[in-house]
DNA sequence: GCCAACGTTGGC
DNA sequence: GCCAACGTTGGC
């Protein structure tokens, strides 16, 4: 089963906002390649979320309980939106610099594309994070 | 259909 | 605050 990352600014919805919350809506994504990764997602993926900004880790794990459907917040329809569950905060957050410092990783979309909101993680990647989250 | 100008994201 | 990356817009 493939995984997922998203980014937030903790700013502005933080993981712990999605702990609070039970459930939310992951939309306002307006850019293809995010909108591609949305759309691939199934119903049960597990989703690294990750704090930009103000924070640089991957900090928790969340789960899709909706697959893709049209985002209500785009007029123009043509961008979509999934529901997502919180699982669990990481035991200890991994940050982008030891994402950068370790080589396993050094593929990670996330990295590659520094601006992708909503990336895939290779099921070696997941492995690896969560090794160095302590899961 | 090309490309310069401009806006946004996000790390540093 | 700056700047690199990259997406979008609009003139031609």
């Amino acid at each position: 089963m493939p995984s997922w990352l998203v980014k937030s600014e903790p700013n502005t919805y933080s993981y712990d906002d999605l702990v609070r919350d039970g459930r939310t809506v992951w939309d306002g994504v307006r850019n293809n390649a995010a909108a591609l990764h949305l759309k691939a997602m199934s119903e049960g993926d597990e989703v690294l979320f990750y704090h930009s900004q103000d924070g640089l880790a991957v900090v928790g794990v969340a789960r899709v309980a909706r697959s893709a459907y049209p985002d209500a917040s785009d007029p123009q329809g043509r961008f979509v939106a999934v529901d997502l569950v919180p699982v669990r905060a990481l035991p200890r957050p991994v940050t982008l610099a030891q994402i950068k410092n370790e080589p396993a990783l050094a593929g990670m979309a996330m990295v590659r594309q520094s601006r992708l909101s909503v990336s895939p993680v290779t099921d070696a990647e997941r492995a690896v994070i969560a090794a160095m989250a302590g899961e």
